[in-house]
RNA sequence: GGGGCUGUAGCUCAGCAGGAUAGAGCGACCGCCUCCUAAGCGGUAGGUCGUGGGUUCAAAUCCCGCCAGCCCCGCCA
């Protein structure tokens, strides 16, 4: 059996039940959903039909006659067993065993574990985490990052051509400060091919910044230098691109922590299309021209005195901003670039933003038909005190420090634990372990919270190791490693006979949770919240130590030890797939 | 003034394309290692789902009002 046929246990049923009211009460029925959903309690079998309630009105019947009349018309063939009618008019239908263990089957033979590529990719923009150049990645850019890389790997996995964008703020009048204070503070760097650390340019960055606040001459200057660097000239460019090459070698450092793939394409790199941005509004009747700036007024927004509020497009120095670059890049996604679906990961508070812009894009005609266009917002990271995440000396909390904290606390943990059961593991083992354990604890910890609510930043929690962890999965995804290491068992070279036999109730339990993965990252990748997926690992983790708890595997008779091998095995890959979708690296050994 | 998000157990949060007794983790309490890593498992206690209406056979979930918190709203990005 191959993938496209085990996806359709669903589809199927549905067909079924589809032709069953056909069948009992005529054609009018045809296109009723049947509301087949997964029951809310396993004692209830594996899927219910909630669709009798609702026809109970029109068909002027009561709801457990019009069940017992489809159930009566329902041939689900070798799939389920003879349904139920329960409470006021439930169909609960129960798989049979011998088809979950032909559907386990072809699970344990597809490399996809039963999900379907979908049939018609699409080419798909992921534009995530875009720090600020001459400033370094901070908490801020956490979720953007992590929460955008997730979706773009989903979005991969499930077939389609996938462009991840890093849209870096590389340019805008606050590198008129920086220029100028570089010229000033530091000509040396203008010179040769000199480099200034990041720390440095750090600190820079706010020196400049209280020098612009503090000293109109310096404001001045500033100005100067932003028309100098939209016009191109020598040093202005020169400056900017060294600026730019400090922070961009930074950032990548961060990626690579986080084994993060992206492509920079700052905002710089639309400049030369912000000139046709305006023409083009303009030649469309679209562009008013207000106080000196050129505007669009959008739909459904008001200012603070209730009237139309405009969308800047070329403000009254000639200058451009970034809702000119984003009109910019929506052009040049959905025309060069192909996109059909284009996924903005950014912060909540520019709902506004991203709204107008895409309704300025849409009136301009920039956006084809098909064409989709989604802000993928998330909520702010916060203290443990509810307020803004800070250092406990109100500093913005620097990424890099974030990460080594946490990597340093799993070790910590790591090396306690190591030394209470008396085990004596390698220096590469521990730093690997704690590396892999804290950074993945950051990520899912962050992937597992609802992307639209704000996130409670907590080290304690997330390295807690104990509950909706990463490290509690990675656990579950060990436990399987150590049993083919007792056993000496090669899960890619199992008997190919070998069936699976279900018996204990943690098996079905088991068995359930790995067949919803499809269902499951179809969502994911439709929804795009990824604490689905770890809601999904979570408790596939949590049935998965149920049943090893109560089922010994390698001890077990055959058939039942291969066929519970084969099921560990499909747990540890589904984690591994599953993990990985989220960014999270699985150890064999922790 | 407008728009958005949030409000569910002591804490942090799921659930919200309506469905059976509202779930999890942490914290508290009680159990379980001669046996594949106890970073685990089982159990107990803990909830007017902010509030008032409405729709429905059925509402934490959909609609409206209100209350509370956070965020955004013209030349920063």
């Amino acid at each position: 059996m191959n993938t496209s046929a085990m996806k359709s246990t669903v589809a199927q049923l549905k067909t079924q039940i589809q032709r069953a009211m056909v069948a009992a009460f005529g054609e009018d029925l045809a296109h009723i959903d049947p509301m087949l959903v997964p029951t809310s309690n396993p004692k209830f079998g594996d899927f219910q039909a909630n669709v009798a309630m609702s026809l109970a009105k029109p068909l002027k019947q009561s709801p457990r006659d019009i069940a017992r009349q489809i159930v009566e018309n329902l041939d689900l063939g070798d799939l389920c067993d003879t349904p139920d009618i329960a409470g006021p008019g439930f169909i609960n239908l129960r798989l049979k065993t011998a088809y979950l263990e032909a559907q386990l089957k072809a699970m344990q033979a597809d490399p996809r574990l039963g999900v379907a590529p979908v049939n018609q990719p699409q080419t798909v923009i992921v534009d995530f985490s875009s720090p600020n150049i001459a400033k370094e990645m901070h908490v801020g850019h956490l979720r953007s990052t992590i929460i955008g890389d997730s979706m773009a790997r989903v979005q991969e996995f499930m077939g389609h051509r996938v462009l991840r964008l890093n849209h870096v703020g590389d340019w805008g009048t606050q590198f008129g400060m920086l220029i100028t204070h570089l010229k000033e503070a530091c000509p040396e760097a203008l010179e040769a091919s000199s480099t200034v650390d990041i720390g440095d340019l750090v600190a820079f960055y706010k020196q400049a910044k209280l020098r612009f606040d503090t000293d109109d001459d310096f404001k001045t200057r500033s100005r100067e230098a932003v028309v100098d660097l939209q016009a191109g000239e020598d040093t202005a460019t020169k400056a900017w691109k060294v600026l730019c090459a400090q922070s961009r070698q930074e950032f990548q450092k961060l990626y690579d922590r986080l084994d993060i793939q992206i492509q920079e394409r700052g905002e710089s790199f639309y400049n030369p299309f912000l000139a046709d941005v305006v023409q083009d509004l303009e030649a469309q009747g679209l562009l008013v021209e207000d106080q000196g700036a050129k505007v669009v007024f959008v739909d459904g927004f008001t200012n603070k005195d209730g009237n139309p509020l405009p969308l800047i497009i070329q403000k009254s120095d000639g200058g451009y901003n970034y809702a000119t670059t984003d009109l910019a890049a929506i052009r040049y996604r959905t025309g060069k670039d192909g996109a059909e679906r284009v996924l903005y990961v950014v912060d909540a508070g520019q709902g506004n933003h991203f709204a107008q812009v895409f309704q300025v894009g849409a009136k301009a005609g920039w956006i084809p038909d098909g064409v989709e266009l989604t802000h993928v917002p998330f909520g702010v990271v916060q203290g443990e005190d509810g307020k803004k995440f800070k250092t406990r000396s109100g500093d913005t909390v620097r990424l890099k420090d974030l990460l080594d904290e946490a990597v340093s606390r799993a070790r910590t943990d790591l090396e306690t634990r190591i030394q209470s059961e008396e085990r004596q593991e390698t220096e590469d083992f521990i730093q690997d372990v704690a590396e892999a354990v804290g950074i993945g604890a950051v990520k899912y910890a962050d992937l597992s919270q609802n992307r639209t609510s704000n996130y409670i930043f907590s080290f304690d929690k997330m390295l807690a190791l104990q509950g909706n962890t990463a490290p509690y999965m990675l656990y579950a995804y060990v436990r399987v490693q150590g049993i083919a290491r007792k056993g000496g068992i090669d899960f890619d070279h199992l008997p190919a006979e070998a069936g699976i036999h279900l018996a204990d109730d943690s098996e079905f339990a088991l068995s359930r949770y790995l067949l919803q993965l499809d269902t499951v990252l179809e969502e994911v990748a439709q929804d795009l919240y990824p604490n689905r997926l770890c809601q999904y690992l979570f408790e596939l983790s949590q049935t998965f130590n149920q049943f090893y708890d109560r089922c010994s595997v390698l001890q077990a008779e055959e058939p039942q030890r291969t066929s519970r091998l084969i099921l560990c095995d499909l747990t540890a890959k589904t984690l591994k797939l599953g993990l990985s979708l989220l960014g999270i690296r699985v150890l064999e050994r922790m």
